[in-house]
DNA sequence: AAAAATAGCAACCGCCATAGC
DNA sequence: TGCTATGGCGGTTGCTATTTT
């Protein structure tokens, strides 16, 4: 006999999450800690999949994820990282401390891709295209890729740099034209990364940065007490939290969470008002 | 102003490696 | 030791918002 299965299918629901639903899931995960996914929707009172559970906290819930677009500088270091690690997600998005492998890849897949097959660089192989298919592949591709919008401002093409050792001689077909802004912006930027920095980073299976268990970070921590409103009381607003007080957070690591997690829910609170 | 097309992103699906029974 | 659930990962889908026609 293995073990018991993960749901059963009947009267699991699917689809968007609600903020009530977050909320749950929140205080079971930041009074708990994570530990078994399978048994999270039954105490947390959801009717999800642990699975489910664990995609929503993990890619949306947790509380040291940076929101919103990525930086040009992670831009950059996404490129690098795929260019040496490929569709690794998980693995790239452990060097970008706050950001999650479903967010790096449809950040990827809907706009560095585009920037990429624009520069004439094979988004795939991070090769540049073949000049004699560049011209028409690219336009091709772009076509395929780029609003009507993007048309009417073209970024010149720059030489890409995501192997410093190779990029000296592989020079894309476009390379003569690399003086757009775009392009100085992204060469400076790599410029920013440190070899050592670089190599730090590839270094596979980095003790700390690869999977690591998840820690609340000190930033994250500051950025949630940072938020500026009035705390209700603790069982003013999740008296049923009270009830899991017996299992002592302490036990799984996560004493730091009592006035983060207040926080945390406060925001959903004023989300939850804001889209009501 | 309305319909159609496109982009962006959250969530699901299915596969795989690992671990529990 | 083999079977099966779990957790994790990458690929894909589908919904919503935005832009274009």
């Amino acid at each position: 006999m293995g073990r018991q299965p993960c749901c059963d299918k009947l009267g699991v629901k699917k689809g968007p999450w609600t903020a009530d639903e977050d909320k749950k899931l929140i205080s079971f995960i930041l009074t708990n800690g994570q530990c078994c996914w399978r048994a999270v929707p039954k105490l947390a009172g959801l009717r999800r999949c642990g699975k489910s559970c664990r995609l929503r906290w993990t890619n949306y819930l947790r509380p040291d994820l940076k929101r919103g677009l990525l930086t040009d500088a992670e831009e950059q270091l996404v490129i690098d990282l795929h260019a040496r690690l490929g569709n690794r997600w998980s693995k790239i998005a452990g060097r970008l401390p706050g950001r999650t492998d479903n967010e790096i890849k449809n950040h990827w897949n809907t706009h560095i891709k585009k920037k990429l097959i624009k520069m004439g660089i094979d988004p795939v192989t991070h090769e540049p295209l073949q000049k004699e298919e560049t011209n028409s592949q690219v336009e091709n591709l772009s076509q395929q890729f780029q609003s009507p919008a993007e048309t009417e401002h073209q970024v010149p093409p720059v030489q890409h740099t995501n192997d410093m050792a190779s990029s000296e001689t592989s020079c894309t077909p476009t390379d003569q034209n690399s003086s757009g802004d775009e392009s100085n912006s992204l060469s400076a930027i790599c410029d920013q990364i440190d070899d050592s920095l670089i190599s730090y980073l590839f270094e596979d299976d980095t003790p700390g940065l690869v999977d690591a268990p998840w820690e609340f970070s000190a930033v994250a921590k500051e950025n949630f007490n940072k938020v500026d409103m009035v705390l209700p009381s603790w069982d003013e607003s999740c008296p049923w939290l009270l009830d899991c007080q017996d299992f002592g957070i302490q036990d799984f690591g996560f004493d730091c969470f009592n006035d983060i997690e207040m926080n945390m829910l406060n925001q959903l609170d004023v989300k939850n008002d804001q889209t009501s």
